[in-house]
DNA sequence: ACCGGAAGCC
DNA sequence: GGCTTCCGGT
């Protein structure tokens, strides 16, 4: 099964495009963008009296509007700028998802990273330990937000922007396989070290790359990073390390995760080299040190009902969603002790009855190339006033927004029982939907992006409609560090940290288990063959919703609405949305076995890093201009 | 402060 | 696409 799952992850051959290394190429823009500024002046400590982390993950204060807006301006060369443009352009991050404001505090914003991390640079190789820059954003709790890529190629197509294309991607992995990293970097910008990092690593373990590649995004964990790790290089792996301690002011934790995340790591890379380094040594969590990790990872049952139960406990930790757990065929895996009561026990992962094959995958790696993530930014949210108005054009059909979520719980709400506007069937069917979901996906963020959640983030395809909404309760975890104030009540919402899991696993999981990444190549037409098995699952997965809607009200109640709750608007979902929605809870077929894998944080503190790193060597200033 | 529409620039 | 600029509104 390995090498099919091989075949499944390094299909074409995913790079890390050159823009994640630098700023300046960020996608979508020739230059830097703002928030890369941000960031860079976050992970700076001459900026520390101008803008800090501060309070929860992500978040940060902009000490001196003026000055943070001078620098912006000096970078861009806009000499005019001034704290009320800077603002107006964090805002329109609002909408990406990719900040938002902490409500009553002054000058105060957080990041998303998970959607930073997805969207924008979904197949970063964290890789190793760079390690979680000061800077790093916190993603806690968070989950990954991470959409599937549409299950038809004509979707991948219409998905708006695909960032960067698939093309692209695999161009760039190719080149980068060939180890011709270099030339991303021309000398402009920033990175030697990322380059020099990235080239190395790719010789090194040309597979694996990819394999990363695909990986991240779902894979967040840091584990499975370090897994995959390998890398030779030892620069990369050095310098984090150090790094790592924790700022006082960052808001990382200072460890990372402990996750499942890492268990598996271990599990999908036996078959990629895994040759012991440093970077293993760089266990995020003692937790992460399980047996797993060595070197050699089966799929026995006893491993896996490690795994799993590893797993569950994660999820537990970090109020992932049920979707979350791994089904793994006849192993239960028992329940961690959750501090709080009313979680039920039942879900134990039970295995779907069909448990789905890899190779069902349809054209999984075949294709010549690699499955079109398309992970973008939602769309923003129609205007207000378009709304208002009933824009019709949401384009949507019929997409009224719904309401939108009550304060208590928009999606939940719905699942609960609340009606929900949009939402509203269930629809059993599930998996079958995938297709639907992925199409969707690329549409639909636009519409769903109601936010209901808090999460707003990124994938709301995921989350909308869906049960899904699990935000991790960002306090809770107890893995999960807890940033020098950890408010009860910030995080939760904080979109970010949501964790949506794609989809639990499919039916098959024990196989599939392993790998999101097959799932995506799936995609395409898989709908098929997941149906079949797979979606008895539903069930299961609305009460773990409905469970975790209520923890979820309970311990969060408050925030996440934060941004979101405006945003909501487009829901409109369609009636199709519904379907979906039914359908991603599912796990989605293919989605699910994503699911499993990730957990999010990781990822997304290693996108950070990265991102740090590439951003890091960017001057401030511009002095160019 | 903060929000977000609209228009415009690159 | 990603702001920048301007601006009316809360």
């Amino acid at each position: 099964m390995i090498s099919t799952l091989t075949l499944l992850l390094f299909p074409a051959g995913f790079a890390f495009p050159e823009w994640a290394y630098k700023p300046e190429s960020s996608p979508g823009s020739r230059q830097i963008q703002l928030w890369h500024f941000i960031l860079e002046l976050l992970r700076k400590q001459e900026y520390n009296d101008v803008i800090a982390w501060q309070g929860d993950y992500g978040e940060f204060v902009i000490k001196d509007p003026d000055e943070v807006a001078r620098l912006w301006g000096a970078r861009k060369c806009k000499p005019q700028m001034n704290y009320d443009k800077l603002s107006r352009a964090l805002r329109y991050y609002y909408n990406k998802r990719i900040l938002h404001k902490t409500k009553g505090k002054r000058f105060t914003y957080k990041f998303n990273f998970n959607k930073l991390v997805l969207v924008n640079y979904p197949f970063i190789d964290m890789g190793s330990g760079r390690g979680v820059p000061q800077s790093a954003p916190p993603v806690p709790t968070g989950g990954t937000h991470f959409r599937f890529p549409p299950s038809t190629p004509s979707e991948v197509l219409s998905s708006s922007e695909e960032l960067r294309s698939p093309g692209v991607f695999s161009t760039v992995a190719r080149r980068m396989a060939r180890g011709s990293v270099s030339d991303c970097s021309d000398g402009t910008s920033t990175n030697s070290e990322l380059e020099e990092a990235a080239g190395a690593d790719e010789r090194a373990v040309g597979p694996d790359r990819a394999f990363r590649g695909l990986l991240a995004p779902r894979l967040p964990h840091e584990s499975m990073f370090r897994f995959y790790a390998g890398h030779p290089n030892p620069a990369g792996l050095a310098r984090p390390a150090p790094r790592v301690h924790p700022e006082p002011l960052s808001p990382f934790p200072v460890s990372p995760l402990p996750g499942p995340g890492g268990l598996l790591g271990p599990t999908l890379s036996p078959a990629l080299s895994m040759t012991p380094n440093p970077h293993l040594a760089y266990t995020p969590s003692p937790s992460l040190s399980s047996p797993m990790m060595s070197s050699h990872f089966s799929f026995n049952p006893e491993d896996m009902k490690h795994y799993l139960q590893a797993h569950t406990q994660s999820v537990y930790n970090y109020h992932l969603s049920p979707r979350a757990f791994l089904h793994y065929p006849n192993i239960v895996v028992p329940q961690p002790h959750r501090p709080t009561p009313e979680k039920p026990a039942t879900h134990h992962l039970h295995g779907p009855p069909m448990p789905l094959s890899l190779s069902q995958q349809p054209g999984a790696g075949e294709d010549g190339h690699p499955s079109p993530f398309k992970f973008k930014l939602q769309p923003p949210p129609l205007g207000r006033k378009q709304r208002e108005a009933g824009s019709s054009l949401a384009a949507s059909s019929s997409s009224n927004h719904s309401s939108s979520f009550t304060g208590s719980g928009p999606i939940a709400g719905s699942a609960l029982g609340g009606a929900p506007p949009k939402i509203k069937v269930e629809p059993v069917s599930d998996l079958s939907e995938e297709d639907v979901e992925v199409t969707d996906i690329s549409e639909e963020d636009e519409l769903n992006q109601n936010s209901e959640d808090e999460e707003g983030d990124m994938f709301p395809h995921l989350a909308r409609s869906r049960h899904h909404h699990l935000y991790n309760g960002s306090s809770s975890s107890p893995s999960a560090p807890p940033p020098p104030h950890i408010n009860p009540e910030d995080d939760p919402d904080d979109d970010e940290e949501v964790f949506k899991t794609p989809a639990t696993p499919p039916p098959g999981s024990g196989s599939s288990l392993a790998f999101p990444l097959i799932g995506l190549k799936t995609e395409p037409g898989q709908a098929g063959p997941v149906s079949p098995g797979g979606t008895r699952c539903i069930p299961l997965k609305l009460r773990f919703k409905r469970r975790w809607s209520e923890d979820q009200r309970m311990e969060a109640d408050g925030e996440r609405d934060e941004a979101e709750d405006k945003k909501v608007r487009a829901e409109g979902e369609e009636q199709e949305d519904g379907k979906r929605d039914g359908e991603e809870d599912n796990g989605g077929g293919r989605g699910v076995i994503l699911g499993l894998m990730l957990p999010p944080a990781p990822t997304q503190r290693r996108a950070s890093s990265e991102l740090q790193r590439a951003t890091a060597q960017l001057s401030l200033e511009n002095t160019g201009c």
